[in-house]
DNA sequence: GGGCGATAACTAT
DNA sequence: TTCCAATAGTTATCGCCC
């Protein structure tokens, strides 16, 4: 077979307009009949020689390279090979049939060019303009004034700049959008009680019932089969409480399920509506001429793939079945059946947070290579995703990187915990492992970043964990900072949580050790002697008799237990108790003591984070010292004190995180500076801990909380257009003074 | 060798 | 002058284990 050269490749890509994933997408309303051409000239003039374009032109010549292979291979089948795969779907096409419910009417609403049309209600001199929300760096939507100039949402301001000089951008007012949301979100319950937000401008109504038991408002009894006039009327008069409400206008597609309803709702926008009747053989017609893009779930990549198998209407799906079985996965392929028969869901399931499967983070800056920039930044977006898991009480187990270098490219690296958490140090600790690793294995140095992520999976609930004799940490503490008994004292939720982060490192110090991963007594444990507790695992130690009860005692007096020298410690008030509290975390968090417990690598991999894993960052690196026997390089041995600046040795590897210790070989380097890394995040936040003590401020940082204020817009309702949101507050103005 | 968990990449909105 | 996001679900692949 021969091998397709680059040149051959290139042929596919439009040489004028630049890659296709660059192009204007003009499936969107308001887009038809645009001059795509100049359009997309602009664009590509706009974006060219940029990295973010030499990035996606990379990105478009790896798929014309894979659709080449899969032209290739569609070409090298037999027709009986055909033949048998069309048998077998017209098998699957009987069961899937056989699952068809045309019993409902769906409807999908969908706010006309919402954001927009917000900002030009209560600015009427935006009306005539072309005008879009957002920010030169992201757009987040845009009126049919601008969408003429083909500017459009997530496309960059400055190119809708280009496009359209006079286009005015407006900086988005979320909390507008939500309460005009909510407006509109009781229009829908009258309809459908259980309707489907699906962002804020969107949503899906199972109006079945309500046509059922209101016909008669709206319809002549007698007109036999009304199906149609009923629901149209229904419609109608949402969408015109929608606009005296709102002064808004929404559009609406009425089918038998959702994926219909979708596809219905975009034909007559804006500021109208579709009816497609519960009918098989209508449907098929209907969709048989949609065009694939048109349908939720098929996006650019998909349709280039279809689009180089001549599919380009959804009744090519269905004529080209058995070639699809062939070339594309079950799911794939099942997919395109159920689209080509125009099947889909036609009840609504309200999505709840235990349907979640990963919650996460992630910011975009200037790009940079310097390390504390990035590893702080790593601690604000841990900080700022352990505050959502906290709101929705949820924990998680699998803790991913993601980061994005200068050239666009977008990397994750996962670790799994030993358990499940949401405590923003373990998970901070664990990231900027992943973060340092990828640092010092980077084949381009340094490292240049623009973007950094967190996210967690493997989530359960708090409850959950408990359940299974998981104890969370932060479970662990709050129950052990219960006073044992006492009606008269209440606690502020601040009060508890000021001292959570210090104990949880303590606490998860004393997990680390129960977990024997401990090889000696550090003087920081034989202070407390966590280390002769060797067997207590974290379910023991919670459950430690309890003897005292205060409630029975005449004075005021409560009993707390420390869970940092395990005492009972019999205090007046709570202030008392952090006071004994701040002395013993003093005690640990000394530098002296710390630093020298570290030398002795008691802290080692006080992440938490198990390292069982082939792929884990611990199992890379010795990996790596296959090729050296590691009895000839330990750690202490080949450990010096030399400035390898001024050595003569050229294998003198300087720490970067401390940058006092040089080491003679990798391995070693790599450890030092684990634990080097350990030490000086662990040193971070107690100190920031106790500086927050004593202001009795929130626990967040400057960063977070900026970050904080930006998130939380539309948590769940938002799916789709949060996608914008953080274009508007980009961390560039942590790097721009 | 099939099931399953872990990880990274892909894809969508 | 410059300027291209955030979040989440799905899928592919690999390696381990019984």
């Amino acid at each position: 077979m021969a091998v397709t050269k680059k040149s051959e490749l290139k042929g596919t890509m439009d040489a004028s307009s630049g890659p296709k994933n660059l192009s204007l997408n003009t499936h969107k309303a308001g887009m038809e009949g645009l001059d795509t051409e100049k359009i997309n000239e602009i664009i590509k003039r706009a974006s060219e020689g940029s990295r973010f374009y030499q990035h996606k032109q990379k990105h478009q010549q790896h798929l014309n390279e894979k659709l080449e292979v899969m032209k290739k291979e569609a070409a090298s089948f037999t027709k009986e090979q055909t033949e048998k795969a069309t048998k077998q779907m017209d098998q699957l096409i009987q069961e899937l049939e056989a699952e068809r419910d045309l019993s409902h009417t769906i409807v999908h609403v969908d706010m006309d060019m919402f954001y927009a049309a917000v900002e030009m209600r209560d600015d009427p001199s935006l009306r005539d303009k072309p005008m879009a929300v957002g920010s030169t760096g992201m757009l987040s939507t845009s009126n049919y004034a601008a969408r003429k100039f083909g500017v459009r949402a997530a496309m960059p301001g400055f190119i809708g700049k280009k496009l359209c000089p006079e286009l005015t951008i407006v900086p988005p007012n979320f909390s507008k959008y939500r309460a005009v949301s909510q407006e509109v979100r009781e229009v829908f319950s009258h309809y459908d009680p259980g309707f489907s937000p699906m962002s804020l401008d969107e949503a899906y109504l199972d109006i079945t019932d309500y046509l059922q038991k209101n016909s008669s408002l709206y319809v002549d009894e007698d007109d036999g089969d009304n199906h149609e006039q009923l629901a149209q009327a229904v419609v109608n008069e949402m969408r015109h409480k929608i606009e005296v409400k709102t002064q808004l206008t929404a559009s609406a597609g009425i089918a038998a399920n959702t994926r219909l309803a979708k596809v219905c709702s975009d034909l007559n926008k804006p500021n109208g509506q579709y009816y497609l009747p519960p009918d098989r053989d209508r449907i098929l017609e209907f969709i048989s001429s949609l065009p694939i893009r048109k349908v939720s779930g098929i996006g650019n990549v998909m349709e280039q793939h279809l689009q180089a198998l001549d599919i380009t209407q959804c009744g090519h799906l269905m004529e080209k079945r058995g070639l699809l079985k062939l070339l594309f996965s079950e799911t794939n392929y099942e997919n395109f059946l159920t689209i080509a028969l125009g099947l889909g869901h036609s009840t609504l399931s309200a999505w709840t947070e235990r349907d979640r499967k990963s919650i996460s983070t992630e910011t975009t800056f200037k790009g940079t290579s310097d390390r504390q920039t990035l590893f702080k930044l790593s601690v604000d977006l841990c900080q700022e995703l352990a505050e959502d898991m906290q709101e929705k009480d949820i924990v998680g187990k699998v803790l991913t990187l993601k980061f994005k270098t200068i050239d666009f490219q977008i990397r994750t690296r996962a670790q799994t915990l030993s358990e499940a958490t949401r405590c923003p140090e373990v998970m901070a600790a664990g990231i900027k492992r992943l973060l340092l690793h990828e640092m010092n294995v980077a084949t381009e140095q340094p490292l240049s970043l623009r973007l950094l992520g967190v996210r967690m999976s493997s989530l359960m609930y708090s409850s959950e964990v408990g359940q299974r004799r998981q104890a969370t940490l932060t479970q662990m503490f709050s129950q052990a900072a219960q006073p044992k008994a006492s009606s008269s004292t209440t606690f502020s939720q601040s009060e508890q949580e000021s001292h959570h982060s210090q104990k949880e490192i303590i606490m998860e110090n004393v997990m680390i050790k129960s977990d024997n991963t401990l090889e000696r007594s550090s003087p920081v444990t034989a202070k407390t002697d966590f280390s002769q507790k060797k067997d207590i695992s974290i379910e023991n130690f919670l459950s430690k008799p309890k003897p005292s009860k205060p409630a029975e005692e005449p004075t005021r007096t409560e009993v707390y237990e420390c869970s940092v020298c395990e005492e009972l410690v019999h205090v007046e008030s709570l202030e008392e108790f952090n006071k004994h509290l701040d002395t013993c975390l003093e005690i640990h968090s000394s530098p002296s003591l710390r630093k020298s417990s570290i030398d002795n690598n008691s802290f080692k991999d006080d992440t938490g984070i198990q390292k069982n894993s082939e792929q884990s960052v611990e199992s890379e690196e010795s990996s790596e010292d296959n090729e050296i026997p590691s009895d000839v390089f330990h750690l202490n041995n080949c450990e010096s004190n030399i400035d390898p600046t001024t050595s003569s040795l050229n294998q003198n590897f300087l720490c970067p995180v401390c940058e006092q210790r040089s080491f003679c070989d990798m391995t070693a380097l790599n450890k030092h500076m684990d634990e080097c890394l350990n030490k000086s995040a662990i040193s971070e936040l107690l100190q920031e801990s106790s500086h927050q003590q004593e202001t009795t401020r929130p626990k967040k940082t400057e960063m977070a909380k900026n970050q904080s204020s930006r998130k939380r817009k539309g948590n769940a309702e938002s799916h789709i257009h949060k996608k914008t949101k953080s274009g508007f507050n980009t961390l560039d103005r942590y790097f721009s003074s």
